[in-house]
DNA sequence: TCGTTTTAGTAACGCAACGTGCGTTACTAT
DNA sequence: ATAGTAACGCACGTTGCGTTACTAAAACGA
């Protein structure tokens, strides 16, 4: 095997200029471009340009479109990247919901579809909820499973994505160990590819969120488990072992702050989980309420069967004094650990999501205020997500379409 | 300008192929190849490969030599990369002395030379000394300034590599500030590069050190300070503002254990390296084996003018209980902020490397066990660094050379 | 000593893809 | 109707690759 990269003929240069010349094309606006815009972004010449869009109008990437654009002299006639050449789906498995979007080669969205898992669900069951999603989604963009190009599935826990399954997945019982990756391959006849959900969500930010076009990007998910996917000189970055970025997991060395000898929540959380998440932010407003100190509060918070926090910050918003105190108490942890994470990765930006993200500034303004002092250099951006429960799904729809840039130039 | 990189002629096929030919060169063994090897390594045809090497000799990049292994069949020549074409030196401008390293395109380093710098020295003599070492190793190894194509240099502190110079270094009074580059850059007529030291050490120890070809990697320098180099994916990260890895101010939140309420050693330390710093591992010592429990210890620990905690680690060796104890503490802290940039990074290996490093497995064994349970998945390789002070002056060199890659394919 | 074998180098040919230059086409404006 | 403009498309020359055929140089065996 050559191990430097040779040009082994004239037939190189086609392969190098089709690709660059349909990368132009796709990168334009509208992924529509005349034949004179092609060779400015390109450097190529008229006939080099009109050869590479013949051999990809012959492989059907391609069509010429009339141009409407009534200008002076001969009108131009304009190629188009022919996004409904193929599709793509993104699918979220989240321990609640299940979420699947379709999208062209664009990466337009055509359809989406949500499924709302019973509750104690088992993994096979999850698993038949996602081909039935898959199965409809599809249909309901008017297509069938070979207009599938890729599929991602993106999943809470820690994946194995060369084996394809879920190694560790302690919110979805009997979902690890599963052969989600071959058992969809072979239903659906098209490259399948899984990865962390939190992975996911941060291409997600850089694609279509906060964060477009950020090179070196933290993403922490924010809400029961704490979880984070780091991009890196513009590359998702997982680490040697998979296991990059276990912010949950850190261990601050801590006293307990909380009188009560809270007992670890469930199985395989991380200490910073037990500190910051969501129940342990519950369980720290109900005992800094307690005693008469904000009843209306302590009321909403210790109803029964009620586990939200969203009280909480709707009282902090309004300034009650004891949900401020309790806010920037949570700040204040949060930002020791999501400092030692900026002081360590020195990201450009840092995007908070998951569900304590809908706190919005509430929240934010007082862990940034924490951070100062934490990290080294000028303050690091700390923004909420912008993409809601869609950033995970819209990741795998982004990921997706990465792994058919291969397919593409074979075609051409 | 071109968004999408095209091939404007069939002369692209030539670079193309003159590069590769030449990458594959220089991979080979002692940078010598006949004309099959070649071949086979890049997949090319015989007169391509001639016509690539006949660019190359003309270039004075190669040069023929005979085959001496006497074999049946015409004799092959043999293309050699002339190494000594151009020359790159590496400079690591400590706190306590400059290191010079002149190197061959090769890698191959010529001569060493090592100037010890005056206490207090300032940053324009500091400066003096860096030329004059460059002066004495370059014509050392025979050469003159115009056979240098490029010289990096290596510096504690907070590096700008756009301006070249350094923002901030504690450790040496009048240095930050001082033009570096430019001033060099005058003196030399070649590139000149600028880094923080631990970033170039991590090169080196994935180049000829005990982390060969590793592609995610940390390197952490532990001594009087505390900084970490990281490698992620095969390429040196920085981080967006370059201080990424300061682990020297990560804030456990620890209690000093200590009972003495030590004050700041000096401006610009961060808390991690307050807490086991060997300036803090020296007062740590002190204090337990104070009060008679080891007196043999204490007394060399404290002996007038003795800042050096090598009887601890030797003590530690031997045995003692003292001393082992005092090892452990400070490797349960080490392992506390190890632990979260392995948490957080999940690197392949760490290498472990200044001072500290010289005590081996005496101080490394109790961090690995003190490790354990801190990291999620399977026990990350920590390992001593093996190139000593040569470390930080050999990653120059790496970096030197890496950047004279674009200039060697330039010229043919 | 000389032919055979084996491997290396080189020249000639055909093919493919590029850029350049120029004529052609199609539409607008006067 | 005619001039002007902008895009299209073909012919040409150049370059570089692979293939093929031939020559050159050394070792081995008769």
């Amino acid at each position: 095997m050559p191990s430097a990269t040779a040009a082994t003929g004239p037939h190189v240069l086609r392969q190098i200029n089709v690709a660059a010349v349909l990368t132009a094309l796709r990168q334009a606006e509208r992924a529509v471009a005349r034949v004179a815009d092609l060779m400015t972004t390109t450097g190529l010449s008229r006939p080099a340009v009109t050869r590479a869009l013949a051999d990809l109008r012959d492989a059907d990437l391609v069509e010429l479109v009339a141009d409407e654009t009534t200008r002076i002299g001969r009108p131009a006639q304009r190629a188009r990247f022919r996004a409904e050449l193929g599709h793509v789906a993104g699918v979220d498995v989240g321990p609640h919901k299940i979420l699947v979007k379709i999208a062209d080669l664009a990466g337009e969205v055509l359809t989406t579809h949500r499924i709302a898992t019973p509750p104690a669900a088992t993994g096979p069951e999850v698993f038949d909820l996602v081909t039935a999603g898959l199965d409809q989604a599809v249909a309901a963009a008017g297509l069938t499973h070979a207009d599938l190009w890729a599929v991602c599935v993106g999943t809470p826990g820690i994946v194995d994505r060369d084996h394809g399954e879920v190694v560790l997945a302690p919110s979805i019982p009997g979902w690890a160990g599963l052969p989600v990756v071959p058992q969809l391959r072979d239903q659906l006849h098209c490259p399948v590819l899984i990865d962390n959900d939190v992975n996911l969500a941060v291409l997600a930010e850089r694609w279509r969120g906060t964060a477009i076009g950020v090179e070196s990007l933290v993403f922490v998910q924010w809400g029961e488990r704490i979880g984070t996917g780091l991009i890196i000189d513009g590359a998702p970055y997982r680490g040697a072992h998979a296991a990059a970025g276990e912010l949950g997991f850190l261990d601050l060395g801590l006293p307990p702050n909380d009188p009560t000898g809270r007992p670890a929540a469930n199985e395989g959380t991380g200490p910073f989980e037990r500190l910051v998440g969501a129940a342990a932010i519950h369980e720290l407003a109900v005992a800094m309420t307690a005693g008469g100190r904000d009843r209306d509060l302590h009321a909403q918070l210790t109803a029964p069967g009620e586990r939200d926090i969203a009280p909480l910050f709707a009282a902090a918003a309004t300034g009650s004094p004891v949900a401020v105190a309790v806010v920037d108490r949570v700040a204040a942890r949060f930002a020791q650990g999501l400092g030692a994470l900026i002081l360590l990765m020195d990201p450009e930006q840092v995007v908070i999501g998951g569900g304590l993200s809908r706190a919005g500034d509430t929240l934010l303004d007082p862990v940034r205020r924490h951070l100062v002092g934490r990290t080294l250099s000028s303050p690091t951006e700390v923004r909420a997500s912008t993409l809601g429960e869609d950033a995970v799904v819209l990741g795998a729809v982004r990921h997706a379409l990465d792994s058919t840039a291969e397919r593409l130039t074979a075609l051409a």
